[in-house]
DNA sequence: ATGACGTTTCTATATTCGTTGAAGTATGGA
DNA sequence: TCCATACTTCAACGAATATAGAAACGTCAT
């Protein structure tokens, strides 16, 4: 993981709204989570909740993907590992009681997801 | 952890610069490393390095303590745990596959240090 | 005491961020 | 077709952030 990506993904998680958005997507597991659950149980509006999930999305944190009226949100735990595992590198220069380990291995895979790659506008 | 924690935590490694200081500090382990060190690595001005140090020190992610005219930071491992642990609690509703594991447990313990306990003004 | 060094504090400024309100766009049902 | 639902887009505003320059502070050597 580049430093630049890393950022991206810690600014999208440094903000209370989206941390908590995160971490119920990330307790969701694999499957996901729709829009108006998130709103619902964080009692966010759906526009500020939009806003935020293009954050996180756009740091690959999150896929998308559209179920009839719905829109369901699931975290990317690679992207989250990932994260981990960059900011531990080489922890106290590599000894080995330090060594990092994967920290989230969920067997389902999501579905296939609209993530960051279809670019609107 | 709290989430107000976390996301001071995040906040505060959500710079590129201090982000690059952080690790820097975690590849050096509990001994630490001199302000000087630092910006000369990574090529800051002393008061933008100390802005930075300040918000690491303020979110408990590094400790100071003085030593002559150098003042020697470190990184605190278990902030940095935590907040991993708090990133991933109840990962995919505690499905087994997914238990979180710490992730840096360096042997030294640093040396006693500032922290946030004596703060100025 | 004097001066150099390493670091911190103060002040100012341009940029970015989070939230809101209003309007717009898909989807599904009557 | 018409309407409700579920989100998204747009425009605007106050608050917070990163950096720089200048000055001050604490420590050490002389």
């Amino acid at each position: 993981m580049e430093t630049i990506n890393a950022v991206a993904a810690l600014s999208a998680l440094a903000q209370d709204n989206r941390l908590e958005i995160f971490r119920l997507l990330v307790q969701a597991g694999p499957g996901g989570m729709a829009a108006g659950q998130v709103a619902e149980k964080l009692g966010l509006a759906p526009n500020t909740l939009t806003f935020h999930f293009d954050r996180l999305r756009f740091a690959g944190l999150v896929t998308v993907r559209r179920d009839g009226r719905s829109m369901i949100y699931a975290a990317r735990f690679e992207a989250m590992n990932d994260l981990v595992s960059f900011l531990t590198e080489n922890c106290c220069q590599g000894a080995q009681e330090c060594a990092p380990v994967a920290v989230c291995k969920p067997k389902g895979a999501p579905h296939e997801a609209v993530s960051r790659a279809r670019r609107r506008r």
